[in-house]
RNA sequence: GGCCUCAUCGUCUAGCGGUCUAGGACACCAGGUUCUCAUCCUGGUAACUUGGGUUCGAGUCCCAAUGAGGUCACCA
């Protein structure tokens, strides 16, 4: 059997999206599912929109999520290859060259025009593109869809393949590299699906032949759409500065669109390469799902050690805060949060003194905290107070638990104050008891 | 607007002609554990877009409508 070799072939035109990572997923298990090759393909082709460190910013993001790549190629470094392409069609008759402006979509708003009106000048230099026939059809089965998708070449236009300034545009590199690179399994967003005609009278003219093709579901905004980065945080980059975990950034995202078929919910990069199947694929678009994200993201966080925790949390730390205090706290607050990020909402009380509202506090709550500044002074435990004092227990704590923290919802707060420390905690109490 | 794709609980999904009185997960609700919140454990509410076919039989196949998404650049 031949070989799969995937790509991930990701522009460094911005951050990475989480839909644009979920391709690199689902590219590296089909291959390695069947022990294939998986290539990371920069295709820069853009020279106006592209970004400073954009490439480092891809190798740093897929190598964090565990992926190691085979090859690694840089489309600008193989220009050479493009154009001789575009030459060899335009030789062959199937292509030619143009030197129209270029259109401005934005303006122009959807184009009727299919032909280009340089088609038959016999120019000479200047932008290449395709040229496409009248009335033909061309179809491709879709591995993704399990579905054959056709055409009638009518309502394809005559695309640019090469550009004046000798960059090839997508349609142009996408063909020869992955003809040039072995590509078995070609994945890629749904958006791509329009243009798959054009690919495939280039790889057709080119004398190629087609690999499989298969086009992913959009991750979809909740509010409807496409994600837009407007509306939350969806650049991995976001995800990752919000105190979300690689491992359920990952685990949330390949369950947007893929499925087992056993129900299994918890997946590591391991597991999912070694239960990956290609009919798992959806076909209908998923919408981006915060709660889910949250959940993911909490039990990954309750499956780390303490010290595990102690690093990761220390990008989210308040100011000064010491490394001992800090791993005294984190088993009190890992059932609690669900982002890196809540550390400071759950324990920020310990570093910073609250402001207590007293409206929050019990009516009996002066009788509370004096009881409770005696046992602290005396080293008593505070378990004790209410039973001596007949305290109803829950009344006791919740008025210690909001003087001690300024809120009601709280880790325990017996161990709190012991971490807090005996001169911290009563300077709280006589604070609130003046 | 042309072309393309899609359509099961609020969301992610299982289902690939009879085993579906439609299963799981998140969220939600209720109960238990508990000094609050949370974790954890129990239980519960909740879905096959509509209309035609095909078939002994359709969530599962076909067609249409409707709805949703994508695309129509010398951007990817």
């Amino acid at each position: 059997m031949k070989k799969i070799r995937t790509r991930f072939a990701p522009s460094p035109t911005g951050s990475m999206h989480i839909g644009n990572l979920r391709t690199a997923f689902y590219a590296y298990a089909l291959a390695k599912h069947e022990d294939g090759e998986f290539i990371l393909r920069v295709e820069d082709t853009d020279k106006k929109r592209e970004v400073e460190g954009g490439v480092a910013d891809i190798k740093d993001l897929v190598t964090l999520f565990g992926l190691k790549w085979d090859e690694f190629y840089i489309q600008s470094e193989r220009l050479a290859l493009y154009k001789k392409a575009a030459e060899d069609l335009v030789k062959s008759g199937h292509a030619f060259y143009c030197q129209c402006e270029a259109k401005n979509a934005k303006r122009e708003g959807f184009s009727s025009d299919k032909r280009d009106r340089c088609r038959d000048k016999g120019l000479t230099s200047g932008a290449i593109k395709l040229k496409v026939p009248e009335n033909e059809t061309v179809k491709f089965r879709d591995f993704v869809l399990r579905e054959e998708v056709s055409w009638n070449t009518n309502v394809v236009f005559d695309a640019t393949l090469l550009k004046s300034d000798g960059f090839p545009t997508y349609h142009l590199a996408v063909v020869v590299d992955d003809h040039d690179m072995s590509i078995s399994h070609v994945l890629r967003g749904h958006d791509w699906l329009p243009s798959t005609p054009i690919h495939l009278l280039v790889y057709k003219y080119l004398g190629y032949e087609v690999p499989e093709i298969g086009h992913l579901t959009d991750i979809l905004d909740p509010e409807g759409g496409k994600l837009s980065k407007r509306k939350g945080s969806t650049s991995v980059r976001g995800l990752l500065s919000e105190g979300y975990l690689p491992e359920a950034i990952f685990n949330f995202v390949i369950l947007a669109g893929w499925a087992p078929k056993d129900n299994r919910e918890l997946f590591t990069l391991e597991d999912f390469v070694k239960n990956f199947d290609i009919s798992g694929f959806q076909k209908s678009n998923p919408i981006f799902n915060r709660e889910k994200l949250d959940w993911f993201n909490g039990h990954y966080i309750r499956q780390k050690s303490d010290s595990e925790l102690l690093d990761l949390f220390d990008r989210f730390l308040p100011e000064g805060a010491d490394a001992v205090k800090v791993k005294e706290i984190i088993p009190l607050i890992k059932d609690r949060v669900k982002k890196l990020s809540d550390f400071g909402p759950f324990a920020g009380f310990f570093f910073e003194s609250p402001k207590v509202d007293k409206k929050l506090l019990g009516k009996n709550y002066r009788d509370h905290l004096k009881k409770a500044v005696e046992a602290i002074e005396k080293n008593i435990s505070l378990d004790r107070v209410p039973e001596e004092n007949s305290y109803k227990i829950g009344d006791f704590f919740m008025d210690l638990r909001v003087a001690i923290t300024g809120s009601r919802f709280t880790p325990p707060i017996n161990e709190s104050v012991k971490i807090l420390g005996k001169e911290e905690s009563l300077r709280r109490l006589r604070e609130v008891l003046e």
